[in-house]
DNA sequence: ATGTTC
């Protein structure tokens, strides 16, 4: 099944490689961001001949781009950034992936590791009953049509008018948790049908909620600015859009498969099925990915809110008090319309980012206020083993990614290949040893979720801090942490 | 990632 890379690659510096276009069906080049010990990962990986079958594309404004976390995905590769011209390109559902606006969400308290320490066991626990997760997982909130469709529309906004929230968690949330041009109308029932009992819940996957401690502090200036500083007690939340999305993914996968002939679009594999930007199925897809996106905006929301709950029952005290506030929330599956200088030309483009995090730079109109001098927080998970970092964007990536970075560590094991070498292991024991406390609702989930499944993520941050892309401002280290 | 193969 693996491939070892054998077409071309060349070494552009210490932290990027190029795929020229040695195909002359190859429309752009292949921009890769590694080192010389991670593209030895990569090269085995089918990862980048999806690189190459990205740059087939039509209407490419820049390269076809691989971030540090790279690995084998649904057409596209998972830690991959295509922008795309409005008006000669195209987008495709696989450049988004089956879980629209999977993203994470993080959160900081007034607590150090000293006064959580002895309430650690009891706050994981109730975390765990009270916010569901697993595969299916359904939540107490069941939405009727008209509260759904609400969602869809109007994302957090909505969570914060229920009492799920307030102001200030909308100001720290990509696009304020709610993205323009969404149409309920482009679900398909059986779209809307999977999302009415799952909002406010986990899953499965990668999905986790964790508690961690700052252990690492690179930039004072940008820590101090985002809210953190050493010894803090912070919540990370990782989910996404649930059933709804990938349903959504699925539908418009199959419109644009047929869809494909008539516009005479070729392409080199099947699943980058995709259309015109500005056809009837394109702008179709878009409504309905906006939608799964605010969905899973609405449902991060929610999460945090029954994280607050879970806070209060244990300390005896308010969330406020506790000083539970948003640091940021951001999206690293979605594809967006946005305004990028590209040579001597501002242009509008739409950018697939699949396994890839809006890295913008200081001054950005879209990044909040409190930050905008700063940078955009970028929230990058490690695997439950390691660490996990918050960088921030930079006017780099602003001229040479779209505002683009890597999402996380990224696989080295498929799910299959995890579950093997997990085989008659512990691994919750394993990470207990290590002084994380870990719950989950199966076995099989935490085994493809070991912390061998994973690269370093270190590594992969040093890459994206050496090429300028995005740079380090804090580490935490895990504590506890809940997964699906 | 996913009512993990309508």
């Amino acid at each position: 099944m693996s491939q070892i890379w054998k077409g071309p690659l060349e070494r552009i510096d210490a932290f990027r490689w190029r795929i020229p276009r040695f195909l002359g069906s190859m429309r752009v080049e292949g921009l890769i961001f590694a080192d010389e010990t991670l593209i030895s990962r990569v090269r085995a990986d089918q990862a980048l001949q999806q690189v190459v079958h990205v740059a087939h594309l039509p209407g490419l404004a820049g390269p076809s781009m691989a971030m540090p976390d790279i690995h084998w995905g649904y057409g596209f590769p998972i830690g991959g950034v295509a922008a795309m011209d409005i008006r000669e390109g195209v987008v495709s559902p696989g450049g988004v992936g089956y879980d629209i606006n999977c993203g994470v969400r993080l959160m900081r308290t007034d607590l150090d590791e000293d006064a959580l320490r002895s309430r650690l066991k009891i706050l994981t626990e109730r975390l765990y009953a009270n916010i569901p997760s697993g595969v299916g997982s359904s939540g107490k909130l069941k939405l009727d049509s008209r509260s759904l469709k609400k969602v869809l529309t109007r994302g957090s906004k909505w969570a914060v008018e229920q009492g799920f929230g307030c102001a200030r968690d909308l100001e720290r949330t990509e696009d304020g948790g709610c993205m323009e041009g969404a149409d309920a109308d482009a679900l398909s029932s059986r779209a809307l049908e999977r999302g009415k009992p799952q909002l406010g819940t986990l899953g499965a996957g990668n999905h986790f909620i964790e508690i961690q401690v700052v252990d690492a502090v690179y930039d004072f200036e940008a820590a101090r600015a985002y809210g953190l500083r050493q010894g803090m007690i912070t919540l990370m939340i990782h989910t996404g859009s649930r059933g709804l999305g990938y349903q959504v993914c699925d539908d418009h996968v199959g419109v644009m498969m047929k869809a494909m002939t008539r516009y005479q679009i070729e392409v080199p594999d099947r699943q980058l099925a995709c259309a015109p930007v500005e056809s009837a199925e394109g702008r179709r897809y878009l409504a309905a990915m906006a939608a799964a996106a605010n969905y899973a905006w609405t449902n991060r929301q929610i999460i945090l809110h029954c994280v607050r709950e879970s806070f209060e029952q244990v300390f005896q005290d308010s969330a406020e008090r506790l000083g539970l506030d948003m640091i940021y929330d951001v999206a690293h599956n979605i594809a967006k319309f946005e305004t990028h200088e590209t040579g001597n030309e501002t242009r509008r483009v739409l950018v697939h980012r699949k396994g890839a995090t809006r890295a913008f730079g200081p001054g950005r109109p879209e990044i909040p206020e409190v930050y905008r001098s700063i940078g955009q927080p970028v929230l990058i998970p490690g695997d439950m083993g390691t660490a996990s970092y918050v960088l921030r964007g930079t006017s780099a990536a602003m001229k040479e990614t779209f505002g683009s970075t890597c999402h996380g560590a990224g696989r080295v094991l498929s799910r299959h290949a995890a579950q093997r070498a997990a085989q008659g292991r512990r691994i919750d024991e394993e990470l207990a040893r290590k002084g994380i406390l870990v719950l989950s609702r199966s076995r099989k989930t935490l085994a493809e979720e070991a912390p061998e499944a994973y690269k370093d993520i270190h590594e992969v941050v040093e890459i994206v801090h050496g090429a300028g892309i995005s740079k380090k401002v804090v580490r935490m280290k895990p504590l506890a942490v809940i997964k699906g």
